[in-house]
DNA sequence: CGCGAACTTGATGTAACTCAAGGCGAGTGG
DNA sequence: CCACTCGCCTTGAGTTACATCAAGTTCGCG
């Protein structure tokens, strides 16, 4: 059954900034249904103009890029309260793809809608533009770390990330988050071989930082993982719902 | 003396969306005033909380990220026509620095009008929403090829993107454009060494690809630069204009 | 039970890094 | 005016982190 914003489960969580009633009363008219959709399915297509976009319910999936050589570049692990299609939406094209890798549950809006955002309810507009920073911060990060840093330094800081961010969405259970991709996927997302990643998590294993095990990540040495990914654990990041 | 933004000489290049009317008031008012800086000023501090925000009316610069070890990982190049201090006006808090490579003129904008630009004239919120998914689209791309590319795949697909975006901006002369930087600044862009960066320079040299030298970069082969960055080089991205 | 997908592990190769030195032009000072 | 320095570019030699290749293991599934 379709959930009415007014309860939506992602609102409350401490990861997302608190919505006015009227934002509320907006995101309801500005949601056209709901999606279930399985592993695997191609939410969104490179280069291609979907009417659609979504805001991610529950499941996870991968953005990534495609290349003319056949490899790709994992651009970032899509998370339940992630907003898809921010590109397709304002500049009319994605600039990658958005993939299924658990079955997921989406919240569909449509394009034509997003400048009835605009011209309507600033408060709105301004989160949308709000959730594109936040975006371009996340990029600005990891294009350091994919540039400047070792592989250990690569493969702590992706997990750090995504530990954090299972944290503020409230996914966290005896230090263990799901997190259900395959070593190629990491490997993609951090220009690392998958045979060097997976000797790189063998590493960090051994020495009982975490264990990747099932679609579960663990972590047993947070302080540690920190260090060596040279992150502020410190200041979680607030940002929008769309 | 201060441009009136109706006589913008940017706003008629072909590199930029066309304005209404009413925007151009608006920016009249939205722009504070004008700033001269030398080469070598710091336009605005990674994890500071600028008050102002800047378009670049001529000159150019460097985004870069420094990282806890010294090192750092330059994000892009700044190019007359950029915005700069996005992340800063709306999450409060720039993701990395921005520094003058050149002299340059630069237009200011007050933080705290972005919230009346939301407010009063929606097509200029949606420009800017728009710049920020332009600019999540460039930082996709940099990362595949960060991620993914040899060096000389690198190299040509920078100088190529430079050469393209110096075009829509009318700069060329000859296939030559300005390009003020150091093989340092391009190494810190890539994730290469400066010594690799160079010799890689010099191949696409000896090849008769291009000339790069005096802050000139000269473009031989194109067909063969582009072959090299596997790049488009048909479709030149036309964005808003802040 | 056989097969394929994902994860491991060891051996070997190489692209890119580091270190070190030299060249070249611009600025400076005795 | 020559000697010196300083920033940037260039080049060569040696090292290494990571890639590639090649098996092998485990496990779920038809």
């Amino acid at each position: 059954m379709t959930i009415n914003c007014k309860d939506c489960p992602l609102r409350q969580l401490s990861a997302f900034e608190p919505f006015k009633k009227e934002e509320i009363d907006f995101m309801n008219r500005f949601k056209t249904g709901q999606m279930e959709v399985q592993p695997g399915t191609h939410l969104l297509v490179q280069a291609s103009k979907s009417p659609q976009l979504f805001t991610v319910l529950s499941g996870m999936g991968l953005r990534y890029k495609s290349l003319e050589n056949g490899e790709r570049q994992v651009i970032n692990f899509v998370f339940p309260g992630d907003f898809i299609g921010l590109q397709a939406g304002i500049m009319g094209e994605m600039g990658h793809s958005v993939e299924a890798t658990t079955s997921m549950t989406l919240c569909v809006f449509n394009r034509a809608d997003i400048w009835s955002l605009f011209r309507s309810l600033p408060d709105r507009a301004y989160a949308l533009t709000h959730l594109a920073a936040v975006e371009e911060h996340f990029l600005g990060d990891a294009l350091a770390t994919i540039g400047q840093k070792s592989a250990l330094e690569k493969v702590a800081w992706a997990l750090c990330q995504i530990f954090t961010r299972s944290a503020a969405l409230d996914l966290l259970k005896n230090d263990t988050c799901p997190f259900p991709y395959k070593q190629q996927d990491l490997a993609d997302a951090l220009g690392l071989s998958l045979v060097h990643t997976n000797k790189t998590l063998g590493r960090l294993r051994e020495e009982g930082v975490l264990l990747w095990k099932d679609g579960n990540l663990t972590i047993y040495d947070r302080h540690k993982l920190g260090e060596l990914a040279s992150i502020d654990t410190s200041v979680p990041i607030v940002r929008p719902l769309m």
